[in-house]
DNA sequence: CACCAACGTAGTATTCCGATAGGATTTTGC
DNA sequence: GCAAAATCCTATCGGAATACTACGTTGGTG
């Protein structure tokens, strides 16, 4: 019921990229540092990201990552589902033969995943950034009263 | 993003309990055999449901378990939060400084709380029975075709 | 009093997650 | 053209959480 660490970097990391959208390749070192996050493992998840065609990369001196399109054409339904790899249980047609319990937790397990589906693929990343700066600007505000 | 076996086993047996209702008390072993689940394990799980009140105990030769009311008056969500325990992080206060990415995965963290509580919340143990009803009698009925 | 089943605790086994190590490969800059 | 810079790639490890077991106690029934 909860988003992995992993899910959650790549998040993190995305949402920066997004923030400096149409901007040239940052390097996932910055992106650690920003986020303070363990680089080496960011580096992971980043190319795993860039597998999905979220990203695009650039090797050597001067490289890094940046979004492969526009924040507004990226789902955040999309990025969590390629992240968190666990996509709900295969739900085996399973030998016909369910015992009442079991026909139960399958149907929860259904209604959670469309849930959480519904309310993640309405969700971009332009949306997400927006409401970071909101946040941001409210946070600045505060200082001034 | 999955519920733990320990959930999925309180909901099993939960589940049958319901389906017997309001017959009298029915042993964690005999629970245990119509799921197919490890018998301990499940005790363990029983006795947190009780302790939670959705379920009444009757110890020595003749006792074991039953719902403490009507499955129409148990919501699967109250039952969901009470076995997994690890009900979405404290979500702390956090010294005010929140990086951009924090910020995000908190906002992502409230709609999928707020997404998955509307349903569990909405969900009645009685439905889940009708459901299951429903399914078994379709199941039935495709021998005959 | 003999059995039965819930109650309780502690301990083990196993899986998985987060993270690190240590490179190989490709591009840029001088 | 070579050294530095960055991505790319694979393997592995420690530790925590999960799933489960063993064994014993308490209380109630026949």
């Amino acid at each position: 019921m909860k988003l992995s660490k992993r899910t959650e970097y790549g998040l993190r990391a995305v949402v920066q990229l997004a923030r400096l959208w149409p901007r040239t390749f940052v390097q996932s070192k910055d992106l650690a540092q920003q986020e303070g996050l363990p680089n080496k493992f960011l580096e992971s998840i980043l190319l795993a990201l860039r597998r999905g065609d979220f990203l695009e990369s650039k090797v050597g001196s001067g490289g890094g990552y940046r979004l492969s399109r526009a924040p507004r054409e990226i789902s955040v339904g999309d990025l969590i589902r390629r992240l968190e790899g666990r996509l709900t249980v295969k739900e085996e047609a399973s030998a016909s033969e369910l015992s009442p319990g079991e026909v139960a937790v399958r149907l929860i397990n259904e209604r959670l995943t469309e849930a959480t589906d519904e309310v993640l693929d309405a969700m971009t990343l332009e949306q997400l950034v927006e409401h970071v700066t909101r946040a941001g600007n409210l946070q600045q505000a505060m200082y001034y009263i």
